[in-house]
DNA sequence: ATGACGGATTCTATCCGA
């Protein structure tokens, strides 16, 4: 089973690019981020036409999640729990019903600029930067649940975060941002640690990999990217995983998204 | 260099993203 994440930036500007990408590369299941559409407003017909159900968490304007899928899905949820009025959409978890379940969680993590600390180093209260941290706490809640469940599943999106100096062409460019600062990458490693397997580390090793390039100053032609798009894997996921790769190429076609899709191979 | 580029809504201006 080929599951991908994507951050497609509009799904209205994308119906082409993302069309295309879908009839290649064939995925059983998409989790896509950045729909930028309230539910009503997306377009399901290019999809279902393909063969795929569609469930979405969308709100109006930014954010939004959804899952593609080929085989059916069940028990879907829509956002992580106790989000507290939380009225940002950027998460969606369902289970896939094909020979064996699997639990599937999309997310949008929040970006978490400008980052804003005190005298102290502590985030600002009510600022962004507070704001990516406390939906990271919230994030390893729902997965040490999910861990405790010992049952295939993963968590696959736009994280919002650069694991390691590898992960960008200039880290000296990204140090003090909301995704690469100290605190951040610490919130990640703590959910890594949990026990899930970071699925393209797992296969790849080494620098050059990227999954975002930024649409100003021809950061595409100049290879200036960030690897901040991840799939983790539940140690019962982890153990079907056979590929997973990422489709850069289609960075440089006509009107591409930012980010490009990450997808895995799970022997399921 | 509080810039650029691109998508969306508030739409010939502004907000947001990374």
């Amino acid at each position: 089973m080929k599951i991908a994440s994507f951050n497609i930036n509009g799904i209205k500007a994308r119906i082409q690019a993302l069309t295309d990408w879908l009839d290649e590369a064939a995925p059983d299941v998409v989790l896509l981020q950045e729909i930028k559409s309230v539910d009503d407003g997306f377009p399901r017909e290019p999809f279902e036409d393909r063969g795929y159900n569609v469930e979405t968490h969308g709100q109006k304007g930014f954010n939004g999640v959804a899952i593609l899928s080929k085989l059916p899905l069940e028990d879907v949820r829509r956002g992580l729990p106790c989000d507290d009025g939380d009225e940002q959409a950027r998460w969606i978890e369902a289970t896939v019903v094909g020979q064996r379940a699997l639990r599937i969680c999309g997310l949008y993590l929040p970006n978490g600029n400008p980052v804003e600390i005190d005298d102290a180093g502590q985030p600002v209260a009510g600022g962004k930067y507070a704001y990516k941290l406390a939906w990271m706490e919230r994030l390893r809640q729902r997965a040490a649940d999910l861990m405790a469940a010992e049952e295939p599943a993963l968590m696959a999106g736009d994280y919002n975060i650069i694991p390691q100096e590898e992960d960008a062409a200039r880290p000296d460019a990204w140090r003090d941002d909301a995704l690469f600062r100290p605190e951040s990458r610490a919130a990640f490693r703590r959910i890594v640690n949990l026990g899930y397997t970071e699925a393209f580390r797992a296969r790849i090793q080494g620098p050059g990999h990227y999954s975002f390039w930024d649409y100003q100053a021809g950061a595409w032609n100049r290879n200036d990217g960030i690897r901040i798009d991840h799939v983790l894997l539940t140690p019962q996921a982890a153990d079907l995983l056979t590929d997973c790769r990422i489709d850069a190429e289609i960075r440089g076609r006509e009107k591409p998204s930012d980010h490009v899709p990450v997808w895995v191979e799970l022997d399921v």
